[in-house]
DNA sequence: ATTGACCTTAGAGTTGACTCTAAGCTTATA
DNA sequence: TATAAGCTTAGAGTCAACTCTAAGGTCAAT
């Protein structure tokens, strides 16, 4: 992706100021979040943007910014539950026999019953202990 | 993490309801974001609350706040890199030759110069190419 | 000329959390 | 009592983006 132009005698890259350009590019777009591939993607364009449209560009960032937007839920839902569960908590020395983030985490954290948000890719969250789970007392 | 506590003769596992509450409390703790290596923490403190402390709980806690803080301020950055991108590109099918999504990632987005927000864990975002680089011309 | 810093390639290892496979035994049901 | 569905273990593979290593060659400054 980031190749140099040419080469000294003994293989050491010589890069050129174009290079340089490119490299800066890649850099700027992965501070804007764009994976590896995407930024593939976007070079490709780069190199011959006469025949790439800016629709195509705008897909690639489009896509881009409905991943964010969506792990960002996922991490405010998550921020807030945090906030939540430690404002519940003495955070003191005592034994944890009482403590109600434990209690909160035991109790599927009833208050805002959110689930399945996070999750990262995981399809199905994993199948459930089969089939009722041969589950026996106790 | 989830082991069953008892077995048929032939090996199967049967689940006791106190291991199926341990598996909620694990969803319940993914959900929350903690990670593997937390809920084994935590897992370990729920089995034997009386010798640790709810400042144990809000430390892992609280750990994980401030990582959930920090990706926050990261996606919100790129979100809003991604929208100003979004809002400065026709998007049409015209060819890329001007795209201005194109042209400020060639700029490095010099309107807000954001810089390392994102990189993901990624220690020194990588060293420059050495030592300016032998560049030369073009 | 020597030398220390730096470059080259290639490949392996890491992280975290899965997902999939295979071979073979067990179970509940029809 | 067949039999399909489901369980067991163990290990390998996947993803994304690194990070580290090694062996050997090169370059620039002293």
């Amino acid at each position: 992706m980031i190749s140099a132009s040419n080469r000294s005698e003994a293989g050491y890259r010589f890069y050129s100021d174009s290079d340089v350009r490119r490299v800066e590019f890649v850099k700027t777009a992965r501070n804007t979040g764009f994976s590896i591939e995407d930024i593939a993607q976007l070079l490709s364009i780069r190199v011959d943007k006469t025949s790439h449209s800016c629709q195509e560009v705008t897909d690639i960032t489009r896509k881009k910014l409905t991943q964010v937007n969506h792990k960002l839920a996922e991490l405010q839902s998550m921020q807030q539950t945090l906030e939540l569960l430690l404002e519940s908590c003495c955070g003191g020395p005592e034994n944890a026999t009482h403590c109600s983030i434990m209690e909160a985490l035991d109790d599927g954290l009833l208050s805002d019953a959110k689930q399945d948000t996070n999750m990262q890719g995981r399809k199905e969250a994993g199948k459930e202990i089969g089939k009722a789970a041969r589950i026996v007392g106790s």
